[in-house]
DNA sequence: TTGTAAGCGTTATCAA
DNA sequence: TTGATAACGCTTACAA
């Protein structure tokens, strides 16, 4: 009994090398040699074959040119989300690998070290040239350093992991969140709040030692109020910032910790009547272009992530190329608006919104 | 004559099926099993492998399995950059690849049709299981369907393509700027100006062109800047629309054409005095955050940036399941701030910045 | 100047 | 319950 023909034969098979080697009548490494230029081809030979690539509209499987090669030329890059801050690294990373003749692709894996397991294998198992990891908190480097084959070099950004031998790029987090507490100061505040995410990543903990050592220093008061590192984060830590049950603690300036949470603290603000830059003074870390068209404008303390974005790369190349790079720390910059009342006068006469 | 030994011995050879087979002492076939569950295995040679490929740490080699399977579980993302409206379709396309068991990656091509065209190939030879695109300024529908395998599905976001049979899923643009300037009408605002993006893209003509009949029907006065869709864009158009050689036309209110273009418009507005809501109303394309931080709070057209991402995923499964979605047009919604001159009142007294 | 053939590390089809 | 072995589509010695 004849059997029937199955029904999801794959119709269009894809078009291979040999097929290509068929049509213009040639082997199989004539036409790799004619696509990748790596041998004299008889300019008549190449012109067929290239014709025959032409008609058959045939491309190349690069999936297995890497299995037989061994590399990829695609870097991968793990971000935590994609908030502005980071997507800012990204134009840096696509900056510095465009030169390179590299190209990149991301992912995102929240603030989940699970997820970021599973994408780190997405990544190593497609034989990337290298990959770029904003860590996580939880992220377990003794895990990685076993799991990463020595090829594939790993640079982190944005967050260090304490205790780990794997290079990486930050910020000057530290000192970031010291300028800004002297910078109250100089204004004469000093009761100084701060709205900080809670994860356990090292760029928060090292605003928050910046912010801690400043203010001892400087003998002021203070009060930290943790939160998800989201608008609500920022909304609910400002809430409990200036809850009433707070009699002896009524900050006069606050620092934020990162561009999302100053959204939802803005919020809170505006709420509440509180005047930015005149009730209440402000700072937050991480610059965005509606910063500066806001009414005070923002005063920030901005961090160079574009430079980042290249430095990771460049460091990347150097690992390829056999260095050992050393561990960056980009400055950072106190830029001054309103929020943190300076200005006061400029901001009155010029309060268009 | 005993040659010198080759400097540039790759030392660490990755671990393969092989090696993990010889540890336990079975056939490769057995380990391919037990890794992916896909025969019965006695519990104790499953074990013996299982502990083989622990003290390995064995990762399996994905290229050579997508080599093998011819399809990879990843769906690969073309977005034009990393701009806030894109990384909410991005959060959107994450939600719904998620419980589908996909990867996806992102690359961004600017509004470039060459390096699009290279990514595009990146993303074909490497075999994704489907495609989503922002289609550029340039975009070649014929060519982009006789390069892309038949396996290979494309789904468009953001932008249709004129004349291609890409299916789409894009926000109804037209309508948006139709309500914008309607509104603006029911203001009493008869001098209409709108600081449009240059590119020839779907989003920018439709808008144009729902613009444009609206003007038209309710017998408006209009006026059309096109710039680059980036700040400075929309600073120099803002510019342009307000310069003093327009005697007959200083527009008592302004649509603006995305969000980019909107912090340029917003900058000049504040170094030219004029204040949004009072002297000129507003309204953007694009809601972000901010929007509901500055004072006033914006006026703006909100499309459903997320509900674009999971609706192009969602689109991109059926046409794996083989069946022919159509194209889709989400909803944009007129969220009512201060900018566009609405609750004047409320927004003196509630004047806190 | 061109062709032959051996892999790259998997999966899948047989056979045992 | 397990093992041999042939592909997948390419690159690259080595031969011709």
């Amino acid at each position: 009994m004849a059997q029937a023909k199955p029904q999801n034969v794959k119709v269009k098979k894809s078009v291979t090398l040999r097929d290509v080697a068929k049509k213009a009548d040639v082997s199989i490494a004539t036409v790799s040699h004619v696509l990748n230029n790596t041998r004299e081809v008889r300019e008549q030979t190449r012109k067929r074959v290239q014709q025959a690539i032409d008609e058959l509209s045939y491309h190349r499987n690069d999936i297995a040119r890497e299995l037989k090669t061994g590399s990829s030329g695609l870097v991968g890059v793990l971000i935590v989300d994609y908030n502005p801050f980071y997507t800012d690294v990204l134009r840096g990373i696509e900056e510095a690998v465009e030169p390179l003749g590299w190209k990149f692709v991301v992912a995102s894996t929240g603030e989940n070290w699970e997820k970021q397991k599973e994408l780190l294998h997405v990544m190593i198992s497609r034989r990337m040239q290298g990959i770029l990891i904003a860590a996580v908190d939880g992220f377990d480097s003794k895990y990685v350093e076993s799991v990463v084959p020595a090829d594939i070099p790993i640079v982190l950004f944005d967050r260090r992991v304490a205790g780990s031998q794997m290079v990486s790029v930050t910020s000057m987090n530290f000192e970031g969140a010291r300028q800004a507490v002297e910078h109250f100061y100089q204004h004469g505040y000093k009761k100084i709040g701060f709205v900080l995410g809670k994860d356990l990543i090292s760029s928060f903990q090292d605003r928050k030692s910046g912010f801690e050592q400043e203010i001892k220093r400087l003998n002021l008061i203070s009060r930290i109020e943790e939160d998800y590192p989201s608008i609500e984060g920022g909304y609910e830590a400002g809430r409990r910032l200036f809850s009433k049950l707070n009699y002896d603690f009524i900050p006069e300036a606050v620092l934020v910790g990162n561009n999302m949470m100053l959204i939802g603290f803005l919020e809170f603000l505006r709420e509440h009547q509180l005047r930015v830059g005149v009730d209440v003074a402000v700072i937050s870390f991480d610059y965005q272009a509606w910063c500066d068209v806001i009414t005070p404008p923002m005063t920030v303390i901005r961090q160079s992530s574009k430079k980042m974005g290249v430095t990771a790369v460049n460091i990347l190349k150097q690992k390829i190329d056999g260095n050992s790079p050393d561990d960056v720390r980009l400055q950072v910059e106190l830029s001054i608006g309103g929020s943190c009342g300076c200005m006061q006068k400029i901001n009155r006469s010029n309060h268009l919104f």
